[in-house]
DNA sequence: CCCTGGCACTCTAAATTAGAGAGTGCCAGC
DNA sequence: GCTGGCACTCTCTAATTTAGAGTGCCAGGG
């Protein structure tokens, strides 16, 4: 704890006022000036020993002052410090850790969870919540349906997985029957179920490019009609984090300028950007925090984000988070980000 | 278009200044001096005459100043005289209409379709696009299905009408294995295939709580879980209305306090508000407008929204509509909003 | 009767000024 | 190394000024 010539020498007196002060300004929001600070940290130490402090910590980057005759507000540095060295975090309040579970439940399909998951985190932390889409981790086809509509046209439903169900519609050359079409259901079925997506999008394009002489007529209508779902790009996912509670941010004083909250809001609609963030986080171990402009989106440079993965049968899936100003509880928000994380990767887990 | 009592007198040469005040207030946003009205209008008039008109024209509730010493902007009743009675709408620009005809295909599934509908509305005319789920004229249950899952669940697949999948996840009193889960569907179908929902709600409601003694097992178990399915109160529908391109709204200035926009971006959270609004132009024939505080929510006090209905098969199903500030190109939005109301009716239909 | 030029008047927006308050930096003394 | 004291700086608010835009109204002319 005492010199250390690769980082500034932080002895703990000026840690401690380090600390206090942060608190006080994530609480008010407002320059802490050395009087107030001195009345605060309890150590009795006059307001003139706290400002030759504070000018220690000035020079070492923790705090700065908006201007000469101001308090001192925490810097990137100073809050990463924070964060790093001198934060306790709160136990999760019962009654949100109940609401929590009571939401985040197993007769969901994929798509409830995670919406759930990111009203939950907004709804809580009072800011915004984003959430991944669960990545596969294989992506097994279930079981295919073919539903004859109106003119040559073919409902089709897959099941992926376990729980996500995509539909689409695609053009047949003439109209078929509903025995018909189940018929080349159950084909496709027994021929590619429990098979992984990617290999079956291989066969059945091979399939396609030579002709065989071994399948009737009905099994190579049923593989161009696969051909039709699978080479669909948009066979992946289509929405890849989902967003909630934005408009929370809108309450906090440092987002108010109109510019400010134009380029987060088109960061949230274009959502490309908030999902990079997010997938830089699949490879680390539980809550990780972006403060400010670490984040590296000039978009997100007034926030922090505090994210977590989360993992089904002990494999990360995905990644969820919380966006709110810079100005962050970071000590109520880090345990209700990974509360959540682990009860969705519970909720998502099919437990086979 | 003399003398009307009922109406304030307002004569030929008023409502043409009238009318070049509102255009030329729709292109700058800025109150309207005589000076430039004078410039603008072509008549050979001097400034001094203007102000008089300006004055009569004021008294009558049309137009009024922010100020004594600034020009003239149209008041609610101003853009209310003007959109009913001076609108030349302008034709639809022909790249517009490519692509609304490109992207409102027959090969998208409703949500599909509405979600196009909701983000072309707010990319053509930059505001903000809302679009009304069609309401199913008649909701017929087109197929069931089960799908087994880990533990006691079952992953139940539905078809409604022509293009809408709805599916959820029940639990089971015992694991069922995937024949007998076809069991129960195929008995499903039979039995209530085509029906509409609210009918086969009624059915299966009862059939719970009498015994049947002419049902075997698997038909019983078969009602159980449609039992489960139905009562759900999501099964209607769930995401009433879309709405696309919040953020185009950010950029107007009118728009641009920090608490209309917190107030905005709510409701277009919340929905019900837009919802309700847009329920009542179900039975308007056309494109509807209202102006301001016209819609009655505090929310869209700066705002105006032009909505149409959409209609299958000759019957409205559906609202959509631009919601964007009150100083917005009328005569370019509506035919923008009225086409794509028609296409939209036009791919939605099921031409059977 | 309607239109026009002219002029006094009003109001805003931007720039300027003044004063109060908060907080700092630094120095001299303990 | 800590403290009280003091001069200084900077912001924030309110008050004042000024320029500019635009009006309302009047008196004169077709």
């Amino acid at each position: 704890m005492s010199k250390n010539p690769s980082n500034p020498v932080i002895n703990e007196r000026a840690q401690h006022l380090l600390r206090v002060l942060i608190e006080r300004y994530i609480r008010d929001g407002e320059p802490v000036g050395s009087r107030t600070l001195a009345r605060d940290a309890a150590m009795e130490l006059s307001s003139a020993t706290i400002r030759n402090v504070m000018a220690d910590l000035e020079d070492m980057g923790f705090v700065k002052s908006p201007h000469t005759s101001a308090g001192r507000m925490p810097t990137v540095q100073g809050y990463r410090f924070f964060v790093d060295s001198l934060l306790t975090v709160q136990p999760l309040d019962g009654v949100d850790m109940q609401r929590l579970r009571a939401e985040l439940n197993l007769d969901l399909t994929r798509q409830d969870l995670v919406e759930r998951a990111s009203n939950l985190l907004s709804g809580i932390t009072r800011m915004a919540g984003v959430v991944m889409l669960p990545r596969r981790k294989q992506a097994a086809l279930r079981r295919i349906d073919f539903l004859p509509l109106s003119d040559k046209r073919v409902l089709v439903i897959m099941v992926i997985n376990e729980r996500e169900v995509q539909n689409r519609i695609i053009y047949t050359d003439r109209k078929y029957t509903q025995s018909e079409l189940e018929l080349a259901a159950n084909f496709l079925n027994e021929q590619f179920g429990g098979k992984d997506i990617a290999a079956v999008r291989d066969v059945i394009v091979a399939d396609l490019q030579q002709t065989h002489e071994d399948m009737n007529r009905m099994m190579k209508a049923a593989v161009e009609m696969a051909g039709q779902v699978f080479q669909a790009d948009d066979m992946q996912e289509r929405e890849d984090v989902v967003v909630a509670g934005q408009t929370n941010l809108m309450g906090f004083r440092e987002l108010c300028e109109v510019d400010t909250l134009h380029h987060l809001f088109e960061a949230f609609n274009q959502k490309r950007e908030i999902l990079h963030l997010l997938d830089q986080c699949v490879n680390a171990e539980g809550v990780q925090i972006f403060i400010g402009e670490e984040s590296g989106y000039t978009a997100l440079d007034e926030c922090s984000v505090v994210t977590s993965p989360y993992s089904v049968d002990g494999k990360v899936v995905g990644v969820l988070g919380v966006i709110g100003p810079t100005r962050m509880a970071y000590d109520r928000v880090i345990p209700i980000v990974d509360t959540t994380a682990r009860l969705l990767g519970a909720a998502l887990n099919p437990r086979e």
